[in-house]
DNA sequence: AACAGGATCAACCGCCTTCTG
DNA sequence: ACAGAAGGCGGTTGATCCTGT
């Protein structure tokens, strides 16, 4: 790391000058969770995201424990809901950070505090400037950032530089823009492989993973990946937006399909009878669908190991540790422990160095539970440093398949599927109304390799490949974050 | 040339967490 | 312990540019 202040520094931090890069480790379990066919009272939790300002290492294992019990409990409930037609979700327009969190939280009562205080404006809306900053306007936040810094006042600054802007515009135009050592253009193959990995593994923590990537903001980030990363890896097209709000007013199934296949944000929509999941989440699990399918292409006819599927990871809180200051992995014991104390009946966590087989590191990488591990109900702890990913060496070399994928490396390799990355399969809820990136091509490609045959069974959609099955909530409900 | 639709990206919105008094 | 302010974050939008017909 370079020495905290140094322009250097503060390229690689972009929200905090007292921002130390996280330290990664990914959690990749293979013990498997019981489906939980009983709906549990309602959880009442925080749905708090450490800010990467505020990760320090005491507060990862806490983190954890407060995550992982969370996660299990708020899967009982979800899955229940999502069934039973209790669960009202739909698309919604504007604001942020929907899906999962906002049914928890639409559920919750809301603070009295809150309820009685309403939400102050942080400035007057009537006044203020909006729309794309002037080069005057630059020029002024500029001037007056060198020379005095911002004075620990994003609210303040405007008025005492005579800008007719709310003052958390400023802070957005200048951690965005104006800011020294910001990079614009074409991102690199090595940062869009940070990208990928750290959005499968932690999803949409772009401030996290802007803090892997010198000189990158998060907001680059984002549109990066919805306008193309995206699109490369799940090899379907973001829906028009003339899609999009027609959606809106839409009925299910329709909206889900317009938004893209995730029916991401949730309000309520007419007849509550279907059920949206976060469109990070669905992301996530079709890239790790792709991946594996990827995968078992190498495994057509060579072995006759069951498939494996991807494993629940650990809610994204206790994916993402830090430590404070020198890129530490939490040591394995306090894993151990944390994990213990969550989930009893789950296996230990190890720090334990993945086999060197190709598919044993494979599945291990990508967060596949290996026919070993399995076999021994232990997990794999996979760690990437910041330093490898930060640093010109791209050491981290635990997604290398990855790599390939994004590429189409493997898949020419092998001639696996003629003509690049096959599409996505198909996933239908079980009542017939949400289908996910429908595609004959992948389903026809998947079958050939017998490994995996997406079907509905009974009340619950279960995803069965060979002699394993899974429930998809299961599955689902491990990335809703 | 005109138009429609897609792609891109800066900026906004609203929520949540943390800080402060 | 509480309320309010401020900062931080992620999702969405609107303006603009690009591309295909």
């Amino acid at each position: 790391m370079p020495e905290p202040g140094t322009p250097e520094f503060l390229s690689r931090c972009p929200r905090d000058p007292g921002y130390k890069a996280p330290h990664i480790t990914f959690l990749v379990s293979s013990q498997t969770h019981t489906p939980v066919t009983t709906p549990s009272p309602v959880v009442q939790h925080t749905s708090s995201r450490p800010s990467p300002t505020q990760l320090p290492t005491s507060i990862a294992a806490a983190s954890t424990a407060r995550s992982s019990s969370v996660f299990f409990d708020r899967a009982d409930q979800l899955i229940s809901d999502l069934f039973s037609g209790r669960l009202a979700v739909a698309v919604a327009s504007g604001g942020g950070r929907r899906g999962g969190e906002e049914v928890d939280r639409l559920r919750r009562p809301i603070p009295p505090h809150r309820a009685a205080m309403g939400r102050a404006p942080c400035c007057d809306k009537a006044t203020v400037k909006k729309g794309p900053w002037s080069p005057e306007e630059d020029a002024k936040l500029k001037a007056y950032i060198d020379e005095n810094g911002t004075g620990g006042n994003w609210i303040a600054l405007p008025q005492k530089i005579g800008l007719k802007r709310c003052g958390k515009s400023c802070r957005l135009r200048w951690l965005n823009y104006l800011r020294p050592n910001i990079k614009h253009g074409d991102f690199t193959e090595e940062e869009e492989h940070i990208i990928c990995s750290l959005y499968i593994s932690i999803g949409s923590r772009w401030s996290i993973i802007a803090a892997q990537l010198p000189g990158r903001t998060d907001n680059d980030i984002k549109n990066y990946w919805n306008t193309k990363l995206k699109k490369k890896l799940l090899g379907k097209r973001a829906p028009s937006r003339r899609l999009q709000r027609a959606s809106q007013d839409a009925p299910m199934p329709y909206s889900y399909l317009a938004a893209g296949g995730g029916g991401a944000s949730s309000s309520g929509n007419a007849n509550g009878t279907t059920a949206a999941l976060s469109s990070s989440a669905l992301e996530r699990i079709q890239l790790h669908m792709r991946l594996q399918g990827l995968y078992s292409a190498f495994g057509c006819g060579a072995s006759n190991a069951p498939p494996q599927w991807p494993k629940l990871e650990p809610p994204t809180d206790a994916v993402a540790m830090t430590t404070v200051s020198h890129g530490h992995s939490l040591a394995a014991a306090d894993v151990v422990e944390a994990e213990q104390q969550l989930n009893p009946s789950a296996g230990a966590s190890y720090d334990m160095p993945v086999p060197g087989g190709f598919e044993e590191r494979s599945a291990s990488k990508l967060g596949f539970g290996s026919a070993a591990g399995e076999a021994a109900g232990v997990a794999s702890t996979v760690e990437m440093s910041s330093g490898s990913m930060v640093g010109g060496g791209f050491g981290y070399g635990h997604v290398d398949e990855l790599y390939d994928f994004l590429y189409s490396k493997q898949l020419a390799a092998a001639g696996a599927f003629q003509g690049g990355v096959p599409p996505l399969p198909e996933l239908q809820c079980p009542d017939g109304g949400a289908v996910v990136g429908a595609d004959e091509k992948f389903s026809t490609w998947m079958a050939s390799c017998d490994h995996y045959v997406p079907t509905t069974g009974g009340q619950q959609l279960q995803l069965q490949a060979g002699g394993n099955s899974m429930n998809l909530q299961d599955f689902v409900l491990g990335y809703d974050q």
